[in-house]
DNA sequence: CCCGTATCTCGACACCACGTTGACTCGTTC
DNA sequence: GAACGAGTCAACGTGGTGTCGAGATACGGG
């Protein structure tokens, strides 16, 4: 099993035997057929290939199955539909967001600045990373409730951090009062999604690649100092 | 004809003697058959009720076409397909949001705190008299060039006029130099979009809807001014 | 009054994508 | 070698889109 949206028809099985029997994928390879998890790898990498060439909508459960040669209905038995394996490659993406985001707010900066510039640098990079696959997620975000959520989820968590960090600055008196300090992480963190999206896809007036990151800095210090701060 | 982008297959006949002999829809109604525009017109009206009832990926040609008592293939008489009518819907929304642009970037504020506040809250208004066709615009940009195009169409002209506002306040000292104008306005316009959005759409965390032009209004301040100016 | 033309209408069709069914192959295990 | 589970796919049903071509209906001109 490569991911907990992978393997459709197994998943939806009563449940067999729950001490981890898992077949002998461990020895050497077998000639005859791929196994299960080579078909399931092959139907992902075709996914990330095609999404570098189109938007999700354009690509058929069709051509994933193709491009990982096998037939329609076999794709379905590796995962449930298009969102599933969609879902499947966002879980890499989200766990490397995650762990931006712990090793950042985990860690002390040597200034303000520095800080947030950290924050978004590594909000910045881990998307930029992955731009065929955010954009698909935006993409999808509209469409598939599951997709919402585990974007929603990963906004969320974004966002309490930012707002544990701003409230961290006005307790030790380096921010001053102001927005309440989920709001505020809420719209920039809003703005920094909506810039950064704009930018990958093309789609629309956007910023130059190059500066995204200056200026949504720039938004942020700011909009939670008042002012630049210089320390 | 009610709008330019309905009678699909009207517009795409060699023109008729392009001065205006419209049929003669003016006398007393006539009984049989209700004219094109009244078709026209209820197609309209049907796809803005349903897309206060459900997404508008959930709606079909044959759901608009039962709703204005016509066959689907009526249908596409008066429009060429599902986007078309969300087009045309949006075509006054558009028309709005400009009058609205003029009117507040038009008048002189009594203070710039007074100017912002007024140019946020007629965005927000407009897009909020008509949340409906708002959020169904979003959803339609990812998949229609056409609604793309539109939407950024507006973008500009909005993301223009406050970087010219920015500029401006800028050249009477009221604001320090910064961020370029332009780039400062891309940001802040995309976040204006996303939290608008997510607030209209309920999708995902977002701000209050009775707080929201305030926070929005906090954020432009602090990011043009550098802190809340006092007039 | 009838005829031609433009407008309008829809049954029937072709197409495409999705997701399911049921029969089949092929290793593995006992 | 029988039984089982994993893997495979042809064929099918469904539901959406957009088109075609044959009609109906009104209207203006001869």
């Amino acid at each position: 099993m490569v991911s907990r949206y992978g393997r459709a028809a197994v998943i939806l099985r009563p449940v067999p035997a729950s001490g981890g029997n898992l077949p002998s994928t461990g020895r050497g390879r077998r000639a005859a057929r791929p196994s299960g998890d080579d078909r399931e790898l092959a139907i992902l990498a075709t996914a990330e290939r095609l999404l570098g060439e189109r938007p999700l909508s354009a690509i058929s459960v069709d051509d994933l199955a193709r491009g990982a040669g096998i037939s329609r209905p076999t794709f379905y038995f590796y995962f449930s539909s298009k969102d599933a394996v969609l879902l499947s490659l966002l879980d890499r993406v989200v766990s490397e967001a995650e762990a931006a985001m712990r090793a950042v707010f985990g860690t002390p900066a040597a200034t303000s600045r520095e800080g947030w510039h950290r924050a978004i640098a590594a909000y910045y990079e881990t998307f930029r990373a992955h731009r065929a696959l955010t954009v698909a997620w935006a993409e999808a975000r509209t469409s598939s409730e599951e997709v919402r959520a585990l974007w929603s989820s990963v906004f969320e968590r974004w966002v309490q951090q930012c707002a544990a960090a701003v409230e961290a600055e006005r307790a030790r008196g380096a921010a001053p009062a102001g927005l309440p300090s989920r709001d505020l992480a809420v719209a920039l963190t809003s703005m920094n999604e909506r810039v950064l999206y704009a930018t990958f896809s093309g789609d629309g007036p956007s910023v130059a690649e190059g500066d995204v990151v200056e200026v949504l800095l720039g938004i942020w210090l700011s909009a939670i100092y008042g002012r630049t701060p210089t320390g």
